[in-house]
DNA sequence: GTCTATAACCAGATAGAC
DNA sequence: GTCTATCTGGTTATAGAC
């Protein structure tokens, strides 16, 4: 057996298939993104990439939920450690910067989509909605764990989407300055301002700018 | 003459051109709005388009420009009335928030590029480089002169930019949220708070918890 | 599962009468 | 400046050998 065997020749192509078609499509967009263009990008014929997929749309809605389940593995759980407000919410920082970093497909294809609204599938509708209920839905977990919030509240859903919004105006700025990261500095006092200005009780994290060493893990 | 002589038919025409192209283009993005999409929304045939403006390129290089005029226009000049920075600060924020909702299609254009990277022409590049490159002078220009910043330091740019962050940011939750709206409450909090811990001096803008007395601006 | 070849169609763009 | 008609090329998608 000088060849491989090879079983599962076919998951492996499958792979390959979503990981050019997620890379081409983050970049320039779904309508941007022609067939031909994954097909010449990955080695496998147009015919491939219908035998696994069907269609056009059924590439997206695949590279779109792997996107979604890697994103969603990487970003921080809702239970961090640490015992006050300072320290968890660093450690939930760095944690998701980093994830935004490795995974920077993910939230440019949200932003590329475009289509949607118009000839979109159901189903490519429908998992661009879950994706972004997702992601809504584990940022409302993730800032009521790390401050201290009821989950279901006011506050805590205002927070949620505050850092979305922010997230998403990151990655629309990488469009521009392909560097640009998660600006973790200024999100961190926001954050930290907005939890107070609703009376949020921050045990151990007033301390902007005075030089406050970390309380020890007792309060 | 029952007829209008409609010696500017061209002008006119030229306009719902304009119009049109930009209505779709902002919510499909540009590849995904084809010539014969806005040929049949505008009435006009194909080659009118072209007699005008040449390409398809042309269309968006031209209704990126009409935008980011138009926007700019919109949006709050540098000089604020109010005597102290909280006074400013509202009403800077009110303008923003109403140039947004007046002129949807300003920041969705530069979301539903998509294209610019690869075969754009260099006009549609530069084009779309210019629009942003406006947009960030503009809110370095603003937000200095809003918070008494020094135009050219550090902390004029971390603010511009977070405040730009959080405005494209939500032009990407319209996508799934057509009402969403910039939110100003929570940003003028994080704008305040930033400010503050960045040691500026802010009379009359320490609502928010422990009076800070003001070191200079460092740069 | 992968390949070659091709069908059916629509895109961007042009020609020339008016 | 606007219209009808058309050309060329790329697009999605399929057929069928291997």
């Amino acid at each position: 057996m000088t060849e491989a065997p090879a079983p599962d020749r076919g998951a492996r192509s499958r792979d390959a298939i979503l990981d050019t078609a997620g890379e081409l499509m983050s970049r320039y967009g779904y309508a941007a993104t022609s067939i031909s263009m994954i097909s010449a990008a990955c080695g496998l014929p147009t015919s491939s990439l219908y035998w696994h997929f069907g269609s056009k749309d059924g590439i997206y809605v695949a590279v779109l939920r792997r996107a979604r389940t890697a994103l969603l593995l990487a970003l921080p759980p809702a239970e961090m450690p640490g015992a006050d407000v300072a320290q968890r919410l660093d450690a939930f920082l760095a944690e998701v910067k980093d994830a935004f970093e490795r995974h920077p497909h993910g939230l440019r294809l949200l932003l590329g989509l475009g289509m949607v609204q118009q000839d979109a599938s159901t189903a490519a509708v429908a998992e661009v909605r879950h994706y972004r209920d997702a992601l809504l839905a584990w940022a409302r977990k993730a800032v009521s764990a790390v401050l201290g919030l009821h989950e279901g509240s006011q506050v805590a859903d205002e927070l949620a989407r505050f850092t979305l919004r922010m997230a998403s105006g990151t990655a629309v700025a990488r469009w521009f300055e392909p560097g640009a990261v998660l600006d973790t500095g200024p999100l961190r006092v926001a954050l930290l301002a907005l939890a107070a200005h609703h009376g949020v009780p921050l045990r151990g994290a007033l301390g902007e700018d005075a030089p406050r060493h970390g309380a020890t893990e007792r309060e």
